[in-house]
DNA sequence: GGTGAAAGAGTTGGCTT
DNA sequence: AAGCCAACTCTTTCACC
């Protein structure tokens, strides 16, 4: 199947460049990728418009917005009718900060974030309370070794072609 | 505790609407705010100094990525003496996107990002290879229902001290 | 995809509270 | 210390090649 979400190299490489810093003007990521302010300006708007890029967005300490605690829960849903109901649910809560469907023994993975573990007590009762909810299993981070990386996709590398 | 990386309500209201679209015009978040464009520069610059705002990014659809299957891979370390050097070795992998230090009966959480489940594979190998590793356990995602929302913050609207 | 010019945004210094 | 205004610079944007 040929989509409209794939990209050619010099786009990858303009994703690239915006991961590090969204803000860098086109003239700046123009210079580094070998076209004009115009044809990054173009290509941007074509990524935007194909969905490719989704948002222009902001990498943020947790702590400092009081999110200083992280957890991974597993969430099992039961046999019953409110199983599609559970992922909306989910997405209300503004502690869920992400949330799959997986595979396996349980249906859901979230990712939380609350000030403090005593908040994420909280979360749970809430989640638990959830029609169709059947159990839940959290994993505590300790330490986030890293998060919200800039893109490194192989194509995007050698800028010194002859 | 009143360390230096606490915001006030005004940075909160900054924040989320550039959480939004990092893009937008300070003159345009200093309307919604109620400050003026200079006002709303030197807070942002402030906010950049303090290293609560990390960094402006992006958020990519990881399917025009060739980023179409995603998995989040438990890893148990054993006891020798190569734990510490586990952290970087997943670092320098650029599928790993995200890597947590947790509590119970592993060690890390990673989220990691391929093009197909065979390519999973290769990860998982490579990953065992490293020295200090014991086992692992993936759980595959069937499908991402969110990730990379904008913030929500409860005290975006209220102040409060502690 | 490039060029150039008008419109719009970022940036800085001086002043006010 | 924090904010406003105004001038200045740089960037975005769009018509045209």
């Amino acid at each position: 199947m040929q989509n409209n979400i794939s990209i050619d190299e010099m786009d990858a490489r303009i994703l690239t460049a915006m991961s590090v810093d969204s803000r860098r003007s086109y003239a700046d990521i123009g210079h580094e990728v070998g076209l004009s302010t115009a044809a990054v300006h173009e290509r941007v708007r074509k990524l935007i418009e194909r969905g490719v890029i989704r948002r222009f967005s902001l990498s943020v300490d947790p702590l400092a917005l009081g999110l200083g605690f992280t957890a991974f829960v597993m969430i099992r849903n039961d046999g019953g009718v409110h199983c599609r109901e559970v992922a909306p649910r989910l997405r209300e809560m503004p502690e869920v900060q992400e949330l799959h469907s997986v595979a396996g023994e349980y249906d859901f993975l979230a990712k939380i974030r609350t000030s403090h573990a005593r908040a994420l007590e909280d979360v749970l009762y809430a989640i638990k309370a959830i029609p169709g909810v059947a159990r839940t299993t959290s994993t505590v981070v300790l330490n986030t070794e890293f998060e919200d990386r800039p893109l490194r996709l192989p194509s995007a590398k050698s800028s010194e072609n002859s």
